[in-house]
DNA sequence: CCTTGACCATGTAGTGGCTACAAGGTTTTT
DNA sequence: AAAAACCTTGTAGCCACTACATGGTCAAGG
């Protein structure tokens, strides 16, 4: 399998692929007389399994932890439990703001009907009342720059 | 008022201030004699602006677009109408992955109980299992690296 | 045989939105 | 006078890729 057919029958870009191999997610395959990568079935399903917790949003280092634990079987599971809860309320945790969020952008699209200039814009100035008021997502009660609302994205 | 006053006036780290002045995104404010930044009013207003906008998650580049409009009040206001459009749909797409990602996870959670090696764990087998599946989240219709999928974070 | 095009290799730099230094200058507090 | 808390600039790092640039390799078609 050239890297081109491993990328295609897992949905990963042969530059992540390489990209995955470089940061050490994935073991260097053998390499043909003419340099390109060999990969076999264990790599196939490694990386399927790689795609898989990414297509769950775990970080890579949350990967290459759960990769050790599988390649060393007799170790205590206790940690993909752990792994997986933690991860899980972090998820919680972005579904509430963003919802909070999706709430909030509703509310500002209703604020603008038809057309008119921009000093107009009901949307407009609802963003920058908000800004300054103090019932506003950002402002109550949040740290400076708190993870929670901030680091959404 | 200097950089640390404003920090703390909009809940912004002061090097991230620096960092919008840098983009563009803060006009550079006048100077003191001993070199340090001078920040008025305005300047509180437009941050006070910038930071709720990124608490709606709006991408900077889109603040950006917010803040010129703001700048040329005459301009017709369905750019605004359309950004918000476009963000908002942006946010329930990812909410909506997000909620599907949450399900998985608590069905995984409930795989893993009490100690046992990795070898036995049910959440390993489970993701081994179904990264190799076809009805799997990251398998079924969504294109390599799909966005919607892969881009959640 | 030669060209075209698809693939592969390496390395480097860019993305977004910060964050964390390092190395120094200034001001305020003790 | 010394210590702390501020300010300045610049650079490098974070995550997970992504996009080149430059060049090697290989199969099909003319
Ligand atoms: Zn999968
Ligand atoms: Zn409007
Ligand atoms: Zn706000
Ligand atoms: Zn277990």
């Amino acid at each position: 399998m050239r890297i081109g057919e491993l990328g295609q029958a897992t949905c990963v870009d042969p530059e992540t692929i390489r990209y995955y191999e470089r940061i050490g997610l994935l073991p260097a395959p053998v390499r043909r007389a003419n340099g390109y990568r060999a990969y076999g079935l264990a790599h196939l399903e490694r990386l399927a399994f790689i795609r898989h917790c990414r297509a769950l949003d775990m970080p890579l280092a949350d990967v290459q932890r759960l990769l050790h634990l599988l390649d060393h079987p007799l170790d205590d599971c206790l940690d993909v439990d752990r792994l997986i809860n933690t991860h899980l309320a972090h998820v919680q945790g972005r579904l509430q703001s963003l919802q909070a969020l999706a709430r909030q952008l509703e509310q500002l699209r209703g604020r603008c009907h038809g057309r008119h200039t921009t000093a107009e814009c009901g949307i407009l100035h609802e963003l920058v009342a908000a800004a300054q008021g103090e019932g506003c997502v950002c402002h109550d009660g949040s740290a400076p720059n708190s993870p929670e609302v901030i680091e959404i994205s």
